[in-house]
DNA sequence: CATGAATGAGTTTTCATTCAT
DNA sequence: GATGAATGAAAACTCATTCAT
């Protein structure tokens, strides 16, 4: 069974999870749009318990009790936007994914795309770290956040099969890659440096050197 | 200038300004450090705004009304945390820090430094994780989360001047090393895998030849 | 300058100060009213500090919540109340005063007029008697305290110049009078006594012979 | 029966009441006092509700718990303060009074006595105007400040039998002095004049207008 | 006796959620 | 559907009172 194979179904799932609750029904979308636009900026500023659905209300531009013509709870809404944005995340990254290139041009497809992801939507990925694991997240948000880690986990183990990575227990690699993303990504939207293409291949090569045998 | 001596009176002052809001008062201390484990515990599982001072109370085994003897208000107490814990890390690190052993051997301490901390106080690590950068942290808290920041910035400008690391920006490096250990030290205590000595030494050799030249 | 002209300007400042904050907002008012209206009688009955808000709430028949919709604080409430009465008063000694009147019917106007809002108002004029010089009375409240004094002021002045009271440094005057309104006006509401017309010429003869030459 | 007999037992029973809880057992005097004082300066300033026990301690140099030694609730406290300075105010004006003096006389003594405890316990007597009727006063600090009316009212009786004062009821007359004296002495308090012995002639001789015939 | 640290009931205030309009 | 005023449960915080020292 080829990578490619292995994780189209995985992907296939992750995906349709991601969607499920984020454009069904035939409300406007319109409000709902901006009721999770609204939440998102709060909730990756401010934290879940920090900030109240008024604020959310009128930074929506909406009446308090619409968000709940929406959103169940208050915590329905975080798990639709975790839902939400996990799936969009996934999504910019698996998506025609080059899953035949060579493991390296794999890899660069990987980095690109995550900082892409975290350029394009800086609160989106404050809002994934920051609620990463927190004891609101329902069934749902937790099943997809574990099925995320998987393509990265058979990537690796491939990779290690085939004696392109270090001798190491794909975890930690996945640990070492995923850790110095998050590094550079928030370091670089904290201002420290410019994150420019040279800089990111820099990056890039660094974190290469660190799994590559 | 070496880098022993650049980074002493930091080292100094960030110490000092650890200790002072720490152990000053003459209160009867355990019920203080009580109230201070008992936080800890809860704002590293359930953050600032999620948890409730009389649950704070209840585990500390105080009376709600006695943690306002300690603290002037819930916001003092995280910050109290906050500082006493960043303190506490900082000289797990810094103290009798091998400034003049070779800079690979410093490498290594510091490694091994961050983990023993990490390890010994997995919640410790989890809280400072968790409230870098929450707009309830003051400016005494500010100051010395970013004076932390010293002596891996001097440590990594001295390496690259010597042309033992990468030509790579050094907040790029100091990025990408704290990252990768963020993310090993999470994954670890999230029991993804053993963390032994000989794996702890992978991740470490990894995590070197990410930014050695 | 005349009496009318000088009190003039006085009065409308005042009367519009004493406005301002109290039929502001487009909110529906018969809360907002009945807050105020519970609040004045059981500040006036038990004082500001002992008087708990929730029992503000239920006194006017709304819940808890409520009261912070209108009002930004418990403080908040008090002034507004204070600014409220202390503006009725003023307009009911003020409005049309006949300033053009010989000054025995001036001083007639004013007894009667004082009289009959301490009569009309007994709740408020307890409350307003027991929170002057309060230490949580804001500027405005303050203000308008203070400019309240200004017109009885300068018909005490003009009525010395004239030599019809007594020479006897105003200010003293004015204590002598409002300080027996005052105590005419308690001892009636503590049913000492009757207060029909008759009883009520009887004191202001009394005042008067005080301090007329 | 004359008027010096008729309030001489009244007098010893007022005097005798005041004394009751003031001097008793044989605890240490001066804590007592500190505590007292402190109170009197306290709650005159801020009222019954508005201070904290712990303040009182605070400010009369003792131990929150040593108020409890000699106090057996915060109610008490207030209520032995009141019927302490009732007592003294009554003794200030009754000890030694001129009853046979003739009438004009008499009510020389009466306002030169009730100011100079105005002027020489200002605390005293802003703390029993402020606590005047308040619900917290317990039977016997009620029954003391009903008595303290009598002597008054004897006195007022008496001249108007006499046909010295106006034909109005004594009650209004009690009412019109002592509305002018709390006017006169509060202004002059918050320093709206200086009230030396010229100034109280002259409001002395102004408030006698108003009651003689 | 004197204390003051400790407490929990009570205070002011906030906020997720509802519901009449 | 949409609203936002209204709410009461729960939050942060205070304080009269107790009790071990």
């Amino acid at each position: 069974m080829t990578l490619a194979k292995a994780t189209l179904k995985e992907r296939t799932f992750i995906l349709m999870a991601a969607r499920t609750h984020t454009a069904s029904l035939s409300e406007r979308p319109d409000k709902r749009e901006a009721i999770l636009a609204a939440a998102l900026e709060l909730f990756a500023e401010r934290g879940f318990h920090g900030t109240a659905v008024p604020l959310v209300a009128e930074k929506a531009g909406v009446g308090a009790g619409t968000i709940y013509r929406y959103f169940e709870s208050k915590e329905a809404l975080v798990n639709a936007l975790y839902q939400q944005w996990k799936g969009v995340m996934l999504q910019s990254i698996l998506l025609d994914f080059p899953h035949e290139a060579p493991i390296r041009g794999q890899f660069h497809a990987f980095w690109r795309r995550m900082f892409g992801f975290a350029q394009e939507h800086p609160q989106a990925f404050a809002f994934l770290q920051l609620h990463h694991h927190a004891p609101y997240l329902d069934a749902r948000s937790i099943a997809l956040e574990e099925a995320s880690h998987q393509p990265a986990r058979a990537l690796f183990e491939e990779t290690r099969k085939q004696q392109i990575t270090k001798d190491v227990p794909p975890d930690i690699l996945i640990a070492i890659v995923f850790g110095a993303f998050i590094g550079v990504a928030r370091a670089a939207q904290e201002h420290r440096f410019a994150l420019d293409e040279a800089t990111l291949d820099q990056a890039e090569a660094c974190v290469w050197e660190a799994i590559r045998r």
